[in-house]
DNA sequence: TCTCGATGAGACAATCGCGTCTCACTTGGG
DNA sequence: CCCAAGTGAGACGCGATTGTCTCATCGAGA
């Protein structure tokens, strides 16, 4: 039988963000698998998250990519974004968390990398007169991975239906919980 | 010499938060304290987990009191709430991402009755045409716990100034990123 | 000054989680 | 049908952590 690595990643990602303390063998038993084989997979626990890590840089910055975040408006370039992101927002909000543990240089190079297109993309919606200037773009950057992340929870414990994550996101992002006059 | 309890309840806070694996050693020593002397106060680290429950809680239903929700304006209590919680920011966050709200599938009363309250007050902003009705209570209210928790993380690391965290996390809330018309 | 309660430091055994290993079982391909 | 690869369950030692203990010290109050 062929592992499904990805499958235990992404379990083994929603378990460690909200208990970081969990040990192999609740890792293994959430992913359905053995803990030896979880062994035989990632040699120990640090291998373990830096699969998670890897994972996920690639799938956020695959997401950056198929966004297309200079077409367009860029409210459509978030619409998109908060889409193809969704697959992975678990993998992302893991990541978020955990590098909340690190110290600046100790931040992983991809991550970085990662962050500095999210929080351009804020900064030339503000200076199309598309966003607001009184929120700065770091402010938003963290929002939004904020956000993504108690997406992925609420969905999780069924707090949000599944096919109202992106609108969820989107629209409290975007147009805040004020009723607008027009509305 | 009598031990400041919630001194060594903050400092543990403040030091899990950041590592949540951290030995009751080093809960010890961040306090200022010896290990036999956090044994005697806290029979263990389950305990220290409750004891750091039971204050949050106690401090954001103080802040639920006095962010007096029903009077004036949704908007004006929300604006309340977030300055009344901003003490016990970094308490909560540790609280809802590291889950210790939970024991098993059981939830904590006194964040039961809490969450209620704040879905509540969403609810009720919603009847009185002043939030959006698009978006559910729970969403709102998982959206604000997670925005105090990106705003408490996003102070420390300096990304966004003290001064800021209630203005960013309400403007952001109630009236997102996007640039209307008026502005 | 004396006393008592609290503390810090350290010793100690017990427990826990990790990493490795073995062994029996299952599965899919030749 | 047989075999090789992969898996689950469990045992094992090791190191780290925990919880308890003792003892010397400190400090406030009588």
């Amino acid at each position: 039988m062929t592992l499904d690595r990805e499958q235990v990643l992404r379990s083994a990602a929603a378990l460690l963000t909200h208990k970081s303390t969990a040990t192999m063998d609740e890792v293994a038993k959430a992913a359905g698998i053995g803990r030896a084989t979880l062994h035989r997979h990632f040699a120990g626990r640090d291998a373990l998250v830096k699969a998670l890590e890897d994972l996920g840089i690639q799938e956020f910055e695959a997401a950056l990519d198929a966004a297309r975040l200079d077409e367009g408006t860029s409210e459509e370039g978030l619409r998109r974004l908060i889409a193809a992101v969704e697959p992975s927002a678990g993998l992302l909000s893991f990541l978020v968390t955990e590098n909340q543990l690190f110290e600046g240089d100790q931040v992983n190079e991809g991550w970085n990398r990662a962050d500095a297109r999210v929080s351009a993309f804020f900064r030339r919606g503000q200076e199309r007169g598309e966003f607001r200037i009184d929120l700065t773009p770091a402010w938003l950057t963290e929002a939004l991975y904020g956000l993504i992340g108690t997406g992925a929870w609420a969905v999780q414990v069924g707090r949000v239906a599944t096919q109202d994550f992106q609108y969820m996101i989107v629209e409290l992002l975007l147009g805040g919980a004020r009723r607008s006059v027009e509305q």
